[in-house]
DNA sequence: TTTAGCACTCTCTTTTCGAGAGTGCCAAAC
DNA sequence: GTTTGGCACTCTCGAAAAGAGAGTGCTAAA
């Protein structure tokens, strides 16, 4: 019978998934012995991964196979014998050093963190943009002509989200007139959320002589429908690098994960999936925003059926009560978990320091 | 002996590639003869098959399979025996319609256009963003205070196209500072082109006293190095979707494609590092770039080996002489011809009109 | 408690075999 | 001369069988 998780048995789990991790085969006892040079006999061995499957921490495929860890047995691993290690100084630099050759360039930073998580954890990567929890506000409009007929938009909101969008104009309008136009814009929107900006345009339209001209009028049609357009999509959009990687794993080679191969193809098209759209992930995301720190979700952990056989690694980026993101990895339960999360801490923190630097607080984060 | 494509070989050509596409399976005479109901016996039906094989048309994947298209087949098909149709007239307003609600936003365009594509053509897609043949020129810039010591720099260059870039302040600034550095560096800066900023730069610089302030110039470089990038990355550019549609095609699922599902995985990764790097297509797209019309491309007449059991369609769109870009599908030779060729020509087609109202130029195109 | 020995189980691979599909060819029919 | 029925031939595909190998679980001894 088993009598716990006594100190051995914890040596013994942690060798099974470091190797399990590494080979992404089930593991013998021999192997542990001969590989790890373990002073016992593989007997004994089989001893403790007996009592171990029988507490729940490793499975057994069949008869003769060796074990695999189960989610509860990474979890232990996870939270109580993984070593917990940092990306190296050198590895740190060069990150530093990409981001560094981006700097000013927010979009670039989402798809920099993007491709360096994916690279440093060979598996997928998600990057949400940095979002603020208030409305969009607004804060100023300029118009630009690009001929005749037609201007571009440039608005810029609270927070330093810009959006631009062209507009047809009805009638040739020179630079001056479209900087007065924008002035007066820039000045009555000031400060407004999308529902003022409704407001304001229904007042108007309520009320018999117009407040403004009918090109006015149409500089604030396009603001509302801009700022609808981005509260829209504001909640959904991520973006995700390191398919290629993650589909490298021998999850997806039928050759080296010892099953049918139909499997494996219907494996990476659900994969395919889940990064595209998103499903499986949906409730993390907002949790992890509402989170500290770096969460791991373990295969069955995460109520989502289809990520049953997969761990998501997020964690939540920017200046708490500003903007905030979340990053993260995702790939297969069988994954370096310390790596994965060392590099999702450290990627984090980095893109919080950015951030912070940007929206001006000096609330640097413990790491880097 | 054969003696050339007569008539009812033509005949037979095209409905064995019409099956083909269709069924994904090698056909056999006696399929043909029951499924459209020829006046002839299946006997008859393979002689003429004989013939079209040693004409080059068919090929045998071995003794006992049906005939399955070559490329000189497709090739065949596809400039004398496709019927030549178009898209119907609800999904062209479906289609317009889309467009019509990302008027304005022509990131969306590309994306939307990608997505459109991906879904008529059930292939993958590629779209790349309308460039200028001529180097940027810059139009003007905003300064932005995001707060004390951060500005928002917005960059608006001939053409509409926008790029945006934050900055640390060296010290305090009002906002009328900002408006009025912005203003000064848009007037000397106006029309230039890379080279000329730098130029600008480095003469600057070699004089005794500056002509610029010191944050003059930190913007002045702010710019540089924008349009540096800008140009640096114009060409690369590729957006493409459609992967998981692509992806549901036989060929990449081993029940169907009637072999070793090991390839089929195999072909699958390749098939996304083709989209992801774009390798196999670097050639294609300046040519098509060169050419006026749909280009297509099948199977092996692509030079790049990887793409060999890849079609690529691809069409210009833009406004001549002013902005153009490339887009098209990607997929297994084994492909729906008329239909990708129709949705190609359409949507490149509307897309060209949407940017001739952009760039005022009255020279619709014909189709649409 | 540990260990050696060994039977047992299950998978994976290879081989074999038969069924089925479809062709190619020949000789007769039109 | 073209078309067609008949039929042998070839090759694939799937199922079944057999053998090898890996690793366990158990037992009994150290």
């Amino acid at each position: 019978m088993s009598s716990g998780l006594t100190e051995r048995r914890q040596t013994i789990l942690k060798l099974v998934i470091q190797e399990f991790v590494e080979t992404a085969q089930p593991v013998a006892s021999e192997t542990l012995v001969r590989k790890y040079r373990l002073n016992v006999s593989p007997a004994t061995v089989r001893n403790e991964l007996a009592a171990l499957e029988e507490l729940g921490y490793l499975m057994h495929l069949h008869t003769s196979a060796g074990r695999v860890p189960t989610d509860i047995g990474y979890r232990f691993f996870v939270e109580n014998l993984m070593d917990r290690t940092t990306l190296s100084l050198p590895e740190q630099r060069m990150i530093r050093h990409q981001f560094y050759q981006v700097r000013g360039e927010l979009d670039q930073w989402i798809q920099l963190a993007g491709s360096v998580l994916a690279r440093t954890a060979q598996n997928a990567s998600v990057v949400t943009p940095p979002r603020s929890a208030d409305r969009l506000r607004f804060r100023q409009v300029e118009l630009v002509a690009i001929h005749d007929t037609m201007a571009l938009a440039v608005l810029v909101f609270h927070g330093g989200v810009v959006k631009q969008q062209t507009m047809a104009l009805d009638v040739v309008r020179s630079p001056d007139d479209l900087r007065r136009c924008a002035a007066r814009i820039s000045s009555v929107l000031a400060d407004l959320e999308l529902s003022d900006v409704e407001d304001l345009l229904t007042r108007d339209q309520q009320q018999e002589g117009s407040e403004f001209g009918e090109f006015e009028r149409q500089v604030l049609d396009l603001v509302a429908r801009a700022m609808d357009a981005f509260e829209a999509q504001a909640q959904e959009q991520i973006y995700s690098d390191g398919l290629i990687e993650m589909l490298s794993q021998p999850e997806f080679i039928p050759a080296l994960a010892r099953e049918d191969a139909e499997r494996a193809v219907e494996r990476m098209r659900r994969a395919l999936d889940i990064l595209k759209s998103g499903r499986g992930l949906g409730l993390l995301i907002p949790q992890a925003l509402a989170s500290d720190g770096v969460q791991v979700i373990i295969g069955g952990e995460n109520s989502a059926d289809e990520m049953r056989e997969y761990s998501v690694i997020l964690a939540r980026y920017g200046v708490e009560r500003a903007v905030t993101g979340v990053l993260g990895v995702i790939g297969p339960t069988r994954m370096a978990y310390p790596r994965s999360i060392s590099s999702v801490r450290y990627i984090s923190s980095l893109m919080s320091d950015l951030l912070a630097e940007l929206y001006h607080a000096d609330q640097r984060s413990p790491e880097s």
